[in-house]
DNA sequence: AGCAAGCTGACACCAAGCTGACAGTATTTA
DNA sequence: TAAATACTGTCAGCTTGGTGTCAGCTTGCT
């Protein structure tokens, strides 16, 4: 999953940047409020974690120019003002969540994991495709209660795989989900990390299906027709 | 398991430290409540243990803004004021137990770990984990009925794994368990405790599985993975 | 056949994790 | 009290595992 960090402290962003990061998303990093603006112009992101207190432009300006645009990517404020104005106005303007600091990193994860499901997948904290559950909470992936073991890659891939089950999706956006900008990745590195997937899938009777030219899809091994 | 004590008698407080640091306890005390509420906003506990008369923000105070935050960690009264009327006021306001002073140091060990058995493991005095018995009243745990010789660490260690027993437990979550903030430690560390216990455990079957950038969990020798 | 897309085994690099050795401290024993 | 023992964190060097690149092969379309 794909997501962007506008924060302007030092040291929150890196520590935000290396947990969200270890956490397996993709992360970018914006520190002023203008920067972020024009970025999310024409990048798309599964979730974005915004302060309010930012140079340039101000997180509620950055919010709602996102929204004028039509963008409805979940967007979670995170501000040093514990006041309940400030918190009214960013939900008023299209936040989705809000969390003061200071916070524990745990809650700051479990509500951005909240926010992904609550608009990808209807609010469940798990997505099954047949008998493969994926816990989104915990980022582990069972069949029929036996749990498979996957890197961190397959497990982001997996993940977005099941997100959009039974639909094609293409290599340019499988690129888009797994890396953020300053990795590099060549379409071949897709390739690879869905060959390595697809081995461990099919001992489960599940199969990742490749339309050439188009990208890829997950289906149950029974041949589903064309 | 991780404990905060909030007490202003600089007697009772030293003494209450040194028996539950003895014990195995991760302690970190206050002495105000407004210290002690401003650090409950970001730091999780096991289990609080409060006294009522505090300077700054009284005991009753620091419980209702904790409640009203919605944490639910289990929180044990400490007072003075022996009357009915108080004890029913910290109940009502989400207190999980109380206890008078003066009381026995005994009683009150055995009522913070009934508490924290009632929050995580669902009242029962001993956690098991297939052979594996861990009784939370002497700390000690044994096989069939032959006792480990662990150090306090790997009881702690152990305890911690066995209550969330093949569930992955992250190296950070270890540290927060084991350490209170005053002794720091390094995530070797962990590793390093992990590896002496684990040697341990081999000897009995039981395993801890590392699960690589994630944590650890505790698992049957029995291949479960794929 | 010929071309482009895709697959995959081999390899290399790097980060995560493991563990034996050591040292400082606390606890027990003589 | 001194010596022995046990506990536990640090460190260094090693092992393991994840991941991108590449090359050569297969597949499928025209």
């Amino acid at each position: 999953m794909r997501l962007l960090l506008v924060e302007d402290d030092l040291i929150l962003k890196d520590g935000l940047e290396r947990a969200f990061t270890k956490s397996g998303y993709a992360v970018d990093v914006m520190s002023d409020g203008d920067s972020a603006n024009k970025l999310l112009t024409y990048q798309e992101y599964d979730v974005i974690v915004l302060d309010l207190g930012l140079p340039k432009l101000d997180g509620f300006e950055v919010l709602k120019r996102l929204r004028a645009r039509g963008n409805k990517t979940p967007v979670l404020i995170l501000t040093a003002l514990e006041d309940t104005q400030n918190r009214v106005k960013g939900l008023d303007l299209g936040a989705d969540d809000y969390l003061a600091k200071p916070f524990e990193l745990d809650e700051l994860e479990a509500r951005v994991r909240a926010l992904i499901r609550r608009g990808v997948s209807g609010g469940g904290a798990k997505i099954s495709f047949g008998n493969l559950l994926f816990d989104t909470t915990n980022r582990q992936c069972t069949f029929n209660g036996v749990m498979l073991s996957l890197s961190q890659r397959e497990v982001a891939l997996l993940e977005l795989l099941m997100l959009k089950a039974t639909k094609v999706v293409s290599k340019a956006k499988i690129l888009e989900h797994l890396c953020s900008w300053d990795e590099e990745m060549s379409e071949n590195a897709v390739e690879v990390n869905v060959s390595r997937l697809r081995k461990k899938l099919n001992a489960f009777g599940i199969e990742i299906r490749t339309i050439r030219g188009l990208g890829y899809l997950l289906a149950k091994l029974e041949p589903i027709a064309l």
